[in-house]
RNA sequence: GCCGAAAUGGUGGAAUGGCAGACGCGACGGACUCAAAAUCCGUUGAUGGCAACAUCGUGUGGGUUCAAGUCCCACUUUCGGCACCA
């Protein structure tokens, strides 16, 4: 008898093993083939891992070390994105620099990683905060600069009050704080982007050339939000020169249901004419009250449509010469289109409601809806009226004929738009990136050179932020006082410093060659280990840090650093893992499972295996603090395998190339529950049967070790005298093996089982039927037809 | 409002259009035990029946099909994402 399984011994055991030979340490090896497995790095809080995290990268685990079993150099790195609010926040409170939490935490993430047996390169290790990390995001910085990418611009920008800092869209979404859940508000401001809407186009393109789920490409479409239709130039009167007002429009077929204008209050035509503007009073007034409105308001105030008639100007309709009035109005935005739009009561919804509460004509282009009562939009079968041009035509031919007229008569032309924005590319924060410009009075912006990097981030006493909204980097003033790198004279440093999305986008690359001192990824790693084959991450990244890193890499693509423009050749995402009451895990709900508690009392492996086998990979699951006890049952039959051996036994109850199919096949579908159940009942098969041999225990070893690697690389050791079972290889199958000689038919009558037959695989209907004969079902029955799918189902259909 | 995902026993969840409920948990019964825990064996969708078996059953209502959890149409609810995007 084996003695009991003593789950504390081995793994310390095997982890050491592993560990301290390097078993996971790889280089370049052009006579292996290469995988690279990729999982999102951590951020190194100080609440420590999170179950959420064992999940996230327990898929990857898998796959690199089933990968590696089948004779795959894998690299399948760990590093921390370290920069950020949490930890200069916690740093604040508790009155410590946060270089010094940061390194905290790291060992304390990476003691954790290491009891639960991840199989990372641990001799690969990067961080964000590192000088010389950041040095190359600095450089990929300095060199989107040089090519016009990065910009600094004034605008109105999301400014959280509480944490002192300019927010980025993404980060502010419902108009409350990411971080802090306060209320957003708009800041006129000098802020850098990034020009990432060049790129929209192509990021788009390059969706076709990978492999994400639908729902991720999806996502990421709506993200980029392309639209297709044309801009439109409206003369305005003024008192001197027609201003040309451009209009952006994705109906230009309902041209002539246009019956005003209206342009954005922070249009620059307001400000143009001023002098023309009858009620400036008004308009000044009203753009007043659209600035301090919060972007939060402006959307659920979304209803009730308000804006002020511009008294003074008057548009002409290019193509029916009308007159038209101009209104402004805060349902235009300025960041999209024109800033100015074109109004078509009778087939937009909120030039209708507009329409009405200003009592405005609402003219009828496009028949089949009842414009008197709700606008009709009719993109698909609606027909044309009111349009002499496109009169009778269904609105997808109307749309290019009227484009092509325009163009020709030089009032408009087809134009995309994109609603993803730039980049808002800094933070007001002390634990970033310094962003490495230097503003000199005489030469401009000019950026650090190459030699200086990287630009550290000075050690600062006070990193608390201003309640300017100026960074903490400003009170520094030796380090902000510097010379042009340019014309030497006195000029003062950058003080934002870049946002958390900095670091993440480019690691991938990294990873490669950690310690490469001359470019932000060594050529030759590069060549070798070239795109990640297979990225695992959390769905909420899918629209920020998935779009940036795919822009950071096409933009390291076009300047010759990188030779493909896509970084991941494949995406999955893991579902939230959710508390045992169904909820998000979260402190103050008090539903948190700590992985460390699951490691003392159950092993590493039973959290590994319970963690996959808890549901559907891709989709939400709660925590089950009974359900885990079921992976701990497993573990201990798995271990009681070795007293059942025996030379020989008749094992044709179990078939084991079947199973190795299902097994691999499931973990490359990322289907790692059902494969643990696929595993479950080979082994109560095998249980039953009270006797296994070598082969059976050995195929079911190396099948699990991916997942639980500790106590099969124990039971492989013991069993096989020794051998180690990383020197062996994930079990092949097969194929002719794969189906049994026989198979039990299912017989339906009327869609209905009434029996089943046992038959020959691939027996023809006849043969079927004369077995189905004996079991004198069809007595008094007339069979009218017979649909038979071989091996699978015979079903009759009777009188 | 728009886009996406989902709804299956007491429960987490399985099912290329072909035997619904694999696997796990829980529950019930039994074995072992002085007893309990642990472990092992058995039962476990509902209803009727001593039983073989029958009928019903995958959110709701229709439909396609020899056959529907799966496909189509119309809804309901839940969860994600986007949102005055012209």
């Amino acid at each position: 008898m084996a003695k009991d399984y003593d789950f504390k011994a081995v793994e310390q055991k095997w982890q050491q093993y592993w560990y301290d030979n390097k078993l996971f340490e790889v280089t370049e090896d052009p006579n292996q083939p290469k995988f690279y497995g990729l999982i999102e790095f951590p951020y190194p809080s100080g609440a420590g891992l999170h179950v959420g995290h064992i999940r996230a990268f327990s898929s990857m685990e898998v796959i690199a070390r089933k990968k590696r079993l089948e004779g795959y150099n894998v690299l399948f790195p760990i590093g921390f994105d370290a920069f950020g609010l949490p930890t200069e926040n916690f740093a604040m409170a508790t009155k410590q620099h946060p270089r010094k939490v940061t390194d905290a935490n790291i060992i304390k993430f990476i003691a954790q990683l290491k009891k639960v047996g991840y199989s990372f390169d641990w001799s690969r290790v990067i961080d964000t905060t590192d000088p010389e990390y950041y040095r190359w995001t600095q450089w990929i910085f300095i060199q989107l600069f040089k090519r016009g990418l990065a910009y600094k611009s004034n605008t109105y920008v999301n400014f959280c009050p509480n944490c002192k800092v300019v927010l980025a869209n993404e980060e502010s979404q419902n108009g409350v704080c990411d971080r802090c859940g306060t209320e957003v508000i708009q800041k006129d401001k000098d802020v850098w982007f990034l020009k990432i809407r060049e790129y929209a186009e192509r990021l788009l393109q390059g969706l076709d050339q990978v492999n994400f789920p639908d729902k991720i490409k999806i996502e990421q479409q709506n993200w980029i939000g392309k639209s297709t239709g044309a801009e439109l130039v409206f003369k305005v009167k003024t008192s001197g020169e027609d201003y040309p007002l451009v209009v952006y429009t994705t109906r230009p077929d309902t041209i002539y249901g246009v019956t005003f204008l209206v342009v954005s209050p922070e249009h620059p035509l307001l400000e143009q004419y001023k002098k023309d503007i009858v009620n400036l009073d008004e308009i000044e007034a009203y753009q007043a009250q659209a600035k301090t409105k919060r972007e939060f308001d402006r959307i659920h105030m979304a209803k009730e449509k308000t804006g002020v008639k511009v008294e003074g100007l008057v548009a002409i309709n290019p193509l029916t010469g009308t007159e038209i009035p101009v209104f402004t109005a805060d349902y235009v935005m300025m960041d999209y289109g024109t800033g100015a739009i074109m109004a078509v009561p009778a087939h937009d919804q909120r030039d209708w409601d507009f329409a009405k509460k200003f009592e405005l004509p609402i003219i009828e282009v496009i028949a089949g809806g009842d414009v008197t009562q709700e606008a009709y939009a009719a993109k698909d079968g609606g027909i044309m009226v009111n349009s002499p041009l496109i009169n009778g035509l269904p609105v997808q031919q109307a749309i290019p004929k009227i484009i092509d007229y325009m163009d020709a008569h030089n009032i408009g032309k087809p134009k995309t738009d994109y609603k993803m924005k730039d980049w808002a590319f800094n933070r007001q924060r002390y634990w970033g990136e310094p962003i490495p410009i230097i503003n000199c009075p005489k030469c401009g912006q000019v950026p650090v050179p190459d030699k200086d990097l990287p630009l550290r981030l000075p050690d600062l006493e006070d990193f608390n932020p201003t309640d300017d909204a100026s960074s903490p980097l400003s009170k520094c003033k030796d380090w902000v006082r510097t010379i042009c790198p340019l014309c030497g004279g006195p000029a003062t440093r950058e003080t934002d410093t870049m946002p958390q999305w900095a670091g993440s986008s480019w690691y991938f690359l990294r990873y490669m060659s950690p310690h490469c001192d001359f470019a932000p990824v060594d050529p030759e790693a590069y060549k070798y280990w070239g795109q990640v084959d297979w990225y695992n991450g959390g769905m909420e990244h899918v629209t920020r840090h998935l779009i940036y890193s795919r822009f950071w890499n096409l933009f390291l693509y076009d300047i010759g650093v990188v030779t493909y423009p896509e970084p991941y050749k494949r995406r999955s995402a893991q579902g939230l893992i959710l508390g045992s009451d169904g909820e998000k895990m979260s402190k103050s709900r008090g539903n948190v499972v700590n992985p460390d508690d699951v490691v003392n009392h159950y092993g590493a492996d039973v959290l590994r295996i319970f963690i996959l086998f808890i549901g559907d990979y891709e989709k939400p699951a709660p925590w089950s603090p009974d359900g885990i006890k079921g992976c701990a049952r497993f573990t201990a039959k798995l271990w009681n395998l070795q007293d059942m051996l025996v030379k020989n036994c008749d094992t044709s109850d179990l078939n084991l190339d079947a199973l190795i199919k299902k097994v691999g096949d499931d973990y490359e579908n990322t289907k790692f529950n059902t494969a643990i159940a696929a595993i479950m009942t080979a082994l109560n098969t095998i249980t039953a049967r009270g006797k296994t041999t070598l082969k059976e225990v050995n195929t079911i070893l190396l099948l699990l070790n991916p997942i639980a690697p500790h106590i099969t690389s124990e039971m492989y050791e013991t069993i096989n005298k020794g051998a180690k079972i990383d020197r062996g290889r994930f079990p092949v199958y097969d194929p002719e093996k794969l189906v049994s000689d026989t198979v039990e038919l299912p017989v339906q009558i009327m869609g209905r089982v009434r029996g089943r037959v046992q038959v020959a695989r691939g027996a023809t209907q006849d043969e079927v039927l004369q077995a189905v004969d004996t079991l004198g079902l069809l007595q008094n029955i007339t069979v009218r037809k017979v649909i038979y799918v071989p091996d699978k189902i015979i079903n009759l259909v009777v009188k």
